[in-house]
DNA sequence: CCTACCGATCGGTAGG
DNA sequence: CCTACCGATCGGTAGG
């Protein structure tokens, strides 16, 4: 059960607005434009604009998966794997273009205030997100990589810095601050250093 | 030249409404049915939904400045005066309600990859913003209050905190992000501590 | 500050 | 996947 060639154009093309201009300014009239097709041959892959909106929340955490995560589980857990996925996010801030993680800080910030389906969708992926973080400074910890600390409170502190990277490089056209972002957060767990602490690359 | 009592009703309520759902989102139909007017009675106040826009954004610079800035200049100039300022938007954002950093955290993440006037003047603002928070580590090291640093490093990973803390606030409706924000702002100020740091009240 | 409009665009549907 | 529509809403204007 593939998905259709057409269907994965309309939601390539939907993620990468919605990365720029968020899933509430998303239409299926620019949609249909951009890929020059009729508004009724965009919607009936969908059937509503809520169910593209979820299609593309959906096609953003493939990418995801695929771009960040999957490539970040090569390294050991804990520590190395934490600093993997770290150096992934904010390594693909600094070349050009879209990558995994500008559709989320866009969205996140688009629906924290909203409520409905998409806006429970985007936050349950964010918890996992965090849960993710969280779970690997656990395993820091035990493996003594990392002194105790409060896994929520550095978790918020690495995800603080991640979004600012891809936000503040936006804002101000700064290619400096995904580097920055790399920068405090490898700070931030040096301070924590364990007497395991891992050599961390790059 | 004072502004008209309804310019101020139809400011405040735009200045609520963009603060959760973005300036982009605004429009003048839900203004006017909100605020028991016709459209053209809001339209009138300003022309055009850009000029709108432009107005909401200068009345949230005043709030801010009444309500963030100006408590803050009370402060000793330095650490004093920086750390009463993330106290301010830290503490706000802990109350109920909507308070002065929630519009530009929306408002930014909004406009950081949009083109246009409305958002060059949201990246002055925040600019602005940023040049203070520079300046009060600058004159913090100057001070001897902090260790030598690089301002601009340090203000980036300040703005990052305080922006997430009111963002992780919503997005999981957790109240205690905003305290995650003043504790690793003040755990990094501590850090930096130099031989005449202040203490750092609250 | 209002009523009464305008053309454009929105999401969505009928029918093929 | 298309053409040809629908009612609702958008920003904006005329005229008072």
């Amino acid at each position: 059960m593939e998905t259709g060639a057409t269907k994965q154009r309309i939601l390539d093309r939907a993620f990468h607005l919605s990365s720029l201009y968020g899933l509430e300014a998303l239409t299926i009239g620019r949609l249909a434009d951009d890929l020059r097709m009729s508004k009724a041959g965009v919607h009936g892959h969908f059937g509503s604009k809520q169910a593209l909106q979820l299609a593309t929340i959906r096609h953003a955490q493939q990418l995801f998966l695929r771009n960040i995560i999957t490539p970040s589980e090569a390294a050991p857990d804990g520590l190395p794997r934490l600093w993997a996925m770290c150096t992934a996010l904010t390594a693909y801030s600094m070349e050009t273009g879209l990558h995994g993680g500008d559709f989320w800080v866009t969205v996140t910030n688009e629906y924290d205030s909203r409520t409905g389906p998409v806006r429970d969708t985007v936050e349950a992926t964010m918890s996992g997100w965090m849960r993710r973080l969280e779970d690997l400074i656990s395993t820091g910890i035990e493996l003594r990589q990392l002194t105790p600390c409060d896994p929520a409170q550095l978790a918020f502190e690495i995800q603080a810095l991640l979004d600012a990277g891809g936000h503040q490089r936006d804002l101000y056209h700064d290619p400096k601050a995904p580097a920055r972002a790399r920068t405090a957060i490898r700070g931030r767990l040096e301070e924590l250093r364990g007497p395991r602490f891992p050599k961390l690359t790059e």
